[in-house]
DNA sequence: AGCATCACCTGGCTGC
DNA sequence: TGCAGCCAGGTGATGC
């Protein structure tokens, strides 16, 4: 599932191809996928316009264009943002729902099985540029940096679950299920434990730990799980997932304890940790 | 207001 | 082996 890693890592490889290129053609196929606009909105206000360079917040991708609106993109669950230098070469996957042609034969493709993923265009933007509507998003680990001061700040007065917080994107951007088990982990916090209950000392090491392991994703380009549904750009798997501590590892022991790893259920979610280590 | 739960959706997995 | 049914999970809507 792409969270902030997997999302920063395509939006590098964006970077790399998309900036100065012109949306020659633009080919909405998917019902789902363009909602908050019509399909014809987005192509018109897409087609002919050029692209500058590609930003992120959270787990949204803001592409700039040069008519001043951005296109907003978000994968969900199982969105995949693909690019073909020559696309001649390759057949459309199943599920494929937008297809915008660039000016130098190339295309961007979005695969999306699940429907879940998002693209629309906005002019409604703030001064930095990005859509209004992030101003919902909470701070961005790495756009933005944590300090345990600014964590301490987005906690206070919750009463929830420390993973539903970190999972929250109005306090944190950018960060799912997967990081908010590995950054619990890392910080020897339960993911069931209720923010309000939080010393000065474990706030702190959440905050240190979602950014340090955030930045180490970033390093290996995200994690692909066993359905191998996050790729890059060009089609490659992340590595991340070979450094995972507890996610997906339940029965595994903990690297730090040696503790068997639990699958714990709390509210209609679940979380992986280890119950040796973490408290 | 703020927290909890549900709906959305398909592919992969479990269990009979 | 086949297939029904469950589960995953981010976000926005709805319920409490």
């Amino acid at each position: 599932m792409p969270e902030l890693p997997e999302v920063e890592t395509v939006r590098r490889g964006l970077e790399e191809v998309l900036p100065g290129r012109r949306a020659s053609r633009v080919e909405v196929t998917g019902r789902r996928t363009v909602r908050r606009q019509s399909p014809s909105e987005l192509v018109s206000r897409l087609q002919r316009r050029r692209f500058r360079r590609p930003d992120r917040r959270g787990k949204y991708l803001a592409l700039g264009l040069d008519s001043g609106d951005v296109l907003v993109i978000h994968l969900r669950m199982s969105g995949q943002l693909l690019y073909l230098p020559e696309p001649s070469a390759g057949a459309r996957l199943p599920h494929t729902h937008v297809v915008v042609g660039l000016d130098d034969g190339s295309e961007l493709r979005f695969v999306d099985p699940r429907t879940f993923g998002e693209w629309f265009v906005t002019g409604d933007l703030r001064p930095d540029g990005l859509p209004a509507e992030f101003d919902r998003l909470g701070p961005d680990p790495l756009a933005d940096g944590l300090s345990t001061a600014l964590l301490r700040e987005r906690l206070l007065g919750r009463k929830v679950a420390v993973k539903a917080a970190l999972t929250d994107q109005r306090v944190i951007a950018g960060i799912g299920s997967i990081y908010a088990d590995e950054i619990c982990h890392a910080a020897r916090v339960r993911p069931d434990r209720r923010v309000e209950t939080l010393g000065m000392a474990e706030t702190r090491a959440l905050a240190l730990s979602s950014s340090r392991i955030l930045r180490a994703a970033v390093v290996h380009r995200g994690s692909s799980l066993k359905d191998e549904r996050y790729v890059d750009l060009m089609g490659t798997l992340g590595s991340y997932q070979t450094r995972h501590r507890v996610y997906d590892r339940a029965g595994e022991p903990c690297a730090r304890c040696g503790a068997a790893i639990e699958r714990v259920r709390f509210g209609a979610r679940t979380a992986y940790c280890c119950l040796g280590c973490q408290s």
